[in-house]
DNA sequence: TTGAAAGCGATACCAT
DNA sequence: ATGGTATCGCTTTCAA
């Protein structure tokens, strides 16, 4: 079972030294900016480490250090939504910049099976594979995050936990972000305000929810539970979350995340009424999507990005001084007036 | 600069040796699957690996075996689609899931700069790292397939390369397809046919171009060559496109991508023709969203999630077998009709 | 400032 | 069938 490449290493590091006329332990020196080593010695490894190319095993070097340089995201099984929601393509996309940025390789571990789970899980919380994970949170009682927090390895949260832990998390402020858009929808004269919400087994399906709540509660609007629809941040979900409520004749709609909202665009165009003018709609993410749809979608702005951006640097932290006391890390929102709530610009 | 994590190991393999009394040697054949071990001891064994939870560091073995277990998905920064192209995502689904089926890890590689490259590059080509990459293939002459061609780590191309290479590569039948597409729309009896196309630096833009050409040549058709417009596979651009293409008053479009046809059908509804009355619309990819548009989009499906798993199968025969001959994979399309094309169904 | 040598934690060859 | 041990390639004490 020899692999059929030929042996070809371009060398390891006692070619370097031997070249070089040092020690192994001068070109590892040198090779990790070491002080202590003599410039005109450090210039002359340097030209033949240039010349042949030469490349440090990461597999040796990961032994040695016991650090690996990568740094795992983890999508639990129960996040189905990874490829339907566009939200989860940008926060990839902030994390993969991120590890970029801080020289680190970013590995995905996308489950979809409890197989997948059990086979992955053991060998992910162990030393030896990343540095540190951060994990999409999820459901209650995830299975991975139990396992991960019984793990040796360093992590964070992307998303509150719904129960309270004792961990680190980085999070939007889900409730604030809701308030905002349904008292955007009040202050512009709508009575009826429904909302779409997301899954109220997640954290965020939660909070937004509350924020719609406190933002009736605090003008004394009474909340019609009929005008609670539960989505799946799927577009298809938004779609028949609307078509449920429209015989309830809404005039306004807080949609929990703006892919739902593109299927209760559509559902709305469907019946013939009117966005904004019979029923104000308020997404939530600011995707891209929100620009192109018709009208464009008055949305809350997450700084999805930044997310992904901020959620490294909390774990390089935990990684670098230890996982006490838990980081807690909020990111606000902006609300982005489009037409969609019909507010006049 | 010490972890400040406690050195919490919970074993090694010489202690699991020590508690069954047997050698570390015995412990790695029974964690390797070797025959030649009595199974009294290997249950023996296992119970003490069970009872410790003991799980081997992946660098060790690494460095022992000269494999890492890690599959590279290499993202050009010239693909500056992968996030706003849900084509992307259900690849990377693909690949995700072969990754979990043949127990390897996925390590994304997703470049936005030229430092990115630079920086990653060698040490994705050399062995410690990954044991096989699978590039997205890009355009003409892109520094990453080159660099990668001249390292030593097995590799695929995701996309035929626009030139000539003798290289392995897995790819759709993007002539095909288009052709298909292209030929139903003159079945239907249309007659001023145009294309949006994908970017015409890259293979999947030029094949589907190709396949359109080809149709219309096939039936004796002229080309004009103004009913052609180069897209570049986002919604928005799918928008433009169209929107220059409305004034010549096309009554069919071949869209190369299920995202730019998104666009066009905005652009097409926002002058209130309609689709497919006036246009008839058809698309490229099968994506959920084509579903969901109104119309529902007539497109060519292409095996997206099968595509993704027969990457990682060649690729995994190109890292046992060696990389020639070279693999060259095409994998077929079909049509999918649903209203936009005007099909009566 | 530099070098020798002892790890790091597995695997796999060579004995037995 | 099992054990002893060299080996993988780098980092990092310790001594000089």
């Amino acid at each position: 079972m020899r692999s059929p490449f030929p042996p070809f290493c371009s060398g390891v590091i006692a070619d370097i030294a031997r070249k070089a006329g040092v020690s192994p332990a001068t070109v590892s020196r040198v090779l990790n900016n070491h002080p202590y080593v003599r410039d005109e010695i450090r210039q002359r490894v340097l030209k033949i480490i240039e010349e042949t190319g030469y490349q440090p095993n990461l597999a040796a070097r990961s032994l040695a250090t016991q650090r690996t340089g990568i740094l795992g995201f983890v999508i639990p099984r129960t996040v189905h939504t990874f490829f339907s929601d566009p939200y989860f393509a940008r926060v990839t996309e902030g994390i993969a910049r991120a590890c970029n940025a801080h020289d680190y390789t970013l590995s995905l571990f996308l489950f979809y099976t409890v197989e997948d789970e059990r086979r992955m899980i053991p060998r992910l919380t162990r030393k030896g594979l990343v540095d540190g994970i951060i994990v999409q949170s999820t459901h209650l009682q995830d299975e991975v995050l139990m396992r991960v927090m019984e793990g040796e390895v360093p992590f964070l949260l992307a998303g509150r936990p719904v129960a309270p832990l004792n961990v680190s998390y980085i999070d939007v402020d889900n409730v604030a972000g809701a308030y905002q858009a349904t008292v955007h929808l009040l202050q512009l004269g709508r009575r009826r305000v429904a909302t779409i919400t997301g899954p109220l087994t997640t954290s965020t399906g939660i909070d937004r929810l509350d924020g719609y709540r406190k933002a009736l509660r605090e003008r004394g609007l009474p909340v019609d539970e009929q005008l609670i629809v539960e989505g799946d941040f799927t577009e298809m979900g938004g779609y028949y979350a609307m078509r449920r409520l429209l015989p309830l004749d809404p005039d306004a709609v807080f949609v929990a995340s703006d892919g739902m909202a593109v299927g209760a665009l559509r559902a709305i165009r469907e019946v013939g009424k009117r966005v904004p003018r019979d029923i104000a709609v308020v997404g939530y993410d600011d995707l891209p999507i929100a620009q192109s749809t018709t009208p464009p979608l008055t949305t809350i702005r997450q700084p999805i990005l930044r997310f992904g951006a901020r959620a490294v640097e909390v774990l390089l932290d935990i990684i670098e001084n230890g996982p006490t006391p838990p980081r807690r890390v909020v990111l606000g929102t902006e609300l982005v007036v489009r037409s969609s709530c019909g507010a006049t610009i």
